[in-house]
This record gives C-alpha cells, structure tokens and sequence, in this order.
DNA sequence: GTTCTTACA
DNA sequence: TGTAAGAA
C-alpha cells in the first residue's frame, strides 16, 4: 500500500502500526486524534497522526496508561509547548529592551560636558 | 474491495 | 481488543 497526497487511509495505518481499524477509531471516539474526513466521510491520517499514535500505543502498552490518561497527558505536552512559545517571545522582548537601555545610558555617558565660560565685569 | 457504523463476546 | 453484520 502507498501514501498518497501525504495521507492514509485507516488501513494502511493499521497495516504500517500492526492494529486494527476498530483501535484507530476507538483511539478518534476517545478524542485522542483527529483524522480529517474526505466527502465521502473516509478517515484521512497525516504523518503526525501516525506519530501521535504511536506515542499512545506507547503509553498504553507499555506504561499501561488508559486512554483518558493519555488524552490529558497529550493536552499537557501541548500546552507545554505554547508555554515555552510565550516565554520565549518574552525572553526576545526583555533582550531587547535591555538592550535598549543599556545604549541609551552609554550614550548619555558619551556626551561633552557643556563649555564653561567665565566671564569679567569690570566695574567703574 | 475498502471503509463506516453499530453491536457483541 | 477482536470480530462481524449490513450499508455506503
């Protein structure tokens, strides 16, 4: 069997992960993946979907988590990446702002010291 | 022939 | 989880 467009069908996934079809569908009725649908409602598994099913045959079987654990433990990993997403942003806006500071009392530091200049009255 | 849904052991 | 029936 071949991929194509970059999808899979339901049977190819099951022969390429050795599970059945009813496991792939179980997996999507707990909320586990997201298969898209063609027009004819046939699922359609991206290579991330393979992936992500993988990752639960992995919990299940060998750390003999169910799928619900699974479900929160992949919601988790997911938020955990938005995290580091936003500190990272945050960390490129403190960098810069620092940044910014820093020139700008360096620069305070550079200008000339105003002339003095004395001047004489002379009184009659 | 493949996949879908539903059901049952 | 595995298997099966009936429909699409």
């Amino acid at each position: 069997m071949k991929r194509k467009n970059g999808y899979y069908t339901i049977g190819m996934v099951a022969e390429i992960l050795n599970v059945h079809p009813h496991t792939l569908r179980e997996y999507e009725r707990e909320g586990l993946i997201k298969p898209i649908r063609t027009a004819g409602n046939i699922r359609l598994y991206t290579d991330k979907d393979i992936e992500d099913i993988k990752f639960i045959r992995e919990m299940t079987q060998e750390l003999g988590v169910n799928l619900a654990g699974v479900d929160i433990i992949m919601r988790m990993k997911k938020q955990i990446e938005q995290l580091h997403e936003i500190i990272e942003n945050l960390e490129k806006a403190l960098r810069k702002r620092i940044e910014e500071e820093q020139a700008r009392k360096s620069s305070l530091v550079k200008k000339e010291p105003a002339h003095v200049v004395e001047i004489k009255i002379e009184r009659e």
